[in-house]
DNA sequence: GTGAAAGCGCTAACAA
DNA sequence: TTGTTAGCGCTTTCAC
């Protein structure tokens, strides 16, 4: 038995010895082939091959003082507007030759604290974390490790991290908007936990009521299907009635659709509907979805930036406002005057 | 200016000289504080304290040889599937003090190869990946590192890699058996892409047209609710009518469902319709879709127990065969008869 | 163009 | 209980 076959893994010396260089040689055609002669870097690559050498990344983090990872922290990975976040980040990460590592919070923010630390001990060289409400462990963490962090989904220049997102009060405003331009005066509010949420509080404070003389009733609900199915059925149980619903998201705005379709309640004839997000079932169900579109892939773009040229420069980026505007689908119409 | 105040980050030696004691005491307070006089250990801690000191992952895994995180190769974030798979895989992993690096391979074999390339280069200890059919390049790259590699989403215990997953073939044939044994013998199949894909076409395998005297019509498209609009929309345009639509994914179903609605074409009553996965939102719609159920949450817990189990034991886990079952919803209706 | 050798930050064996 | 010291696998001067 040789050496060769009782050890886990070649390492460099190993191929420098059965290449017949120094370590040094091999370390460099790994790293610049180009400063070693052809015969020798061929001799090298062929040693590299038979032993099945992979250099180890852990080894090279140490010298580098890098590991080339960030880490995400996203409440839940069952909305797909989440999905598209990372499905962007992970991508642009790439062009700055980073991994992403992708943990789930369940709106917790213990739970948040806890991954974070995880993700700081294996080594992230940055973080990307929903909203500005987190447990104080969290900032001291941040704080501690000098640790570029990104905040997303939320826009706030004040805030101790820069924000890379879209101004969530400016969503619903735009929603509201929209349905009291229609002639909405009687709208229900379909919204998800406002505990540990600030997305959703802003979202609440984007509502101005008064502005537009309409009266509001509020729902809260989990944020998915059933929890708009819920609160379509608590809509249609209230003693007050309601000519639209305005829902913080189109998962909401989905689950009070089929609901609604289970009650033969016609939409938008017999009651409108508004969602934000849009979503790619948004786009496409019986009747469209008329939306607030948030640029959730251009803020997983806008972060991967933003992360990326932190770490490099060590300077902290500016915060970025990113415009949702909106998508006019068929899911409202206009009240009938009178 | 002291060495404290510029060098970017405090290490081992740091904390020790700050403390008045040795590396190999600091060492402990992290990993063994049992060991330690209390008095002691809190110096060292109030030293770690005030120079922030957080120890390097790097280090750590060069010394341990471990990394502590696996790769998962998901062909896309888009479909909640995957996200309620990575969710439950990246929970588990978590009780094995694993972390979850996300790759997205947009079904794209190459950019397969290429991201487990950077998973490896950056220390995974293991891989998740979909289905079988690979890039050469990538069972030549598990084969040089031996990586503890489980393929999942598939069955077959003759693979070179175990497999976690349910059966593809068994999953198509108890749908088709279902609708055929509801009098339905013209049907119209809606599947993603058939290229690159092993679980479409397993899905496809498991079809038995003459044992169920059944018609069936085959309709391609993406995996996606425009995909399933589009279906249903040549479905509608077809010379030959089909009494039922069995779709591969609920994606699909919801898609064919948007636009037979927008059709006026009445579910089940027009026309019966079934889904394969058991999404949320498929429990949910009006009707409610009468579906497979696949045991990706259980797939994820299994695949993380596997890959975990390997890595510490260095012994190959068996294949794991999870059962699918049928869930009956609204969505089909019985044929009448004559 | 190549090699020798000094670390990188930490763990673990051994000594005291 | 604590300290000394030899590595872990690699990169990176600095000679040759």
């Amino acid at each position: 038995m040789t050496d060769d076959q009782n050890k886990k893994r070649a390492n460099l010396r190993d191929v420098a010895k059965s290449a017949g260089v120094s370590v040094a040689t091999v370390s460099r055609v790994l790293n610049a082939p180009d400063a070693v002669r052809p015969k020798t870097r061929e001799k090298v690559e062929s040693a590299i091959r038979t032993l099945r050498f992979v250099p180890s990344a852990a080894a090279r983090a140490i010298n580098s003082g890098r590991t080339r990872f960030v880490g995400a922290l996203v409440p839940t990975l069952d909305n797909a507007i989440f999905a598209r976040f990372l499905a962007a980040l992970e991508h642009k990460l790439l062009d700055h030759r980073l991994s992403l590592v992708v943990a789930n919070t369940y709106n917790d923010p213990a739970i948040e604290v806890e991954k974070a630390k995880t993700l700081v001990d294996v080594g992230a060289e940055g973080l990307i974390v929903s909203g500005i409400t987190h447990d104080p462990a969290l900032d001291d963490l941040i704080e501690r490790c000098q640790l570029p962090t990104i905040a997303t989904s939320y826009h706030d220049p004040s805030y101790h991290l820069p924000t890379v997102g879209y101004d969530n009060m400016a969503a619903t405003a735009l929603a509201l908007d929209y349905l009291a331009g229609q002639g909405h005066r009687d709208i229900a509010v379909v919204h998800g936990p406002l505990a540990n949420n600030d997305r959703t509080r802003a979202r609440m404070a984007g509502l101005d009521p008064v502005g537009h003389a309409a009266q509001l009733q509020f729902f809260e609900t989990e944020i998915a299907i059933l929890g708009g199915c819920r609160a379509a059925s608590a809509i249609l149980a209230a003693p007050r009635r309601v000519s639209a619903i305005l829902c913080f998201s189109d998962v909401l705005a989905l689950g009070v659709l089929f609901e609604l379709q289970r009650n033969a309640v016609r939409v938008p004839d017999d009651l409108s509907l508004m969602g934000i997000d849009d979503l790619a079932a948004s786009a496409h169900s019986e009747p469209g979805l008329t939306t607030v579109h948030l640029p959730v892939s251009r803020m997983g773009e806008t972060s991967a930036n933003a992360v990326a040229g932190w770490i490099e420069t060590q300077e902290r980026p500016a915060p970025v406002l990113l415009v949702p505007d909106r998508v006019i689908r068929g899911s409202p119409r206009a009240v009938e005057p009178g």
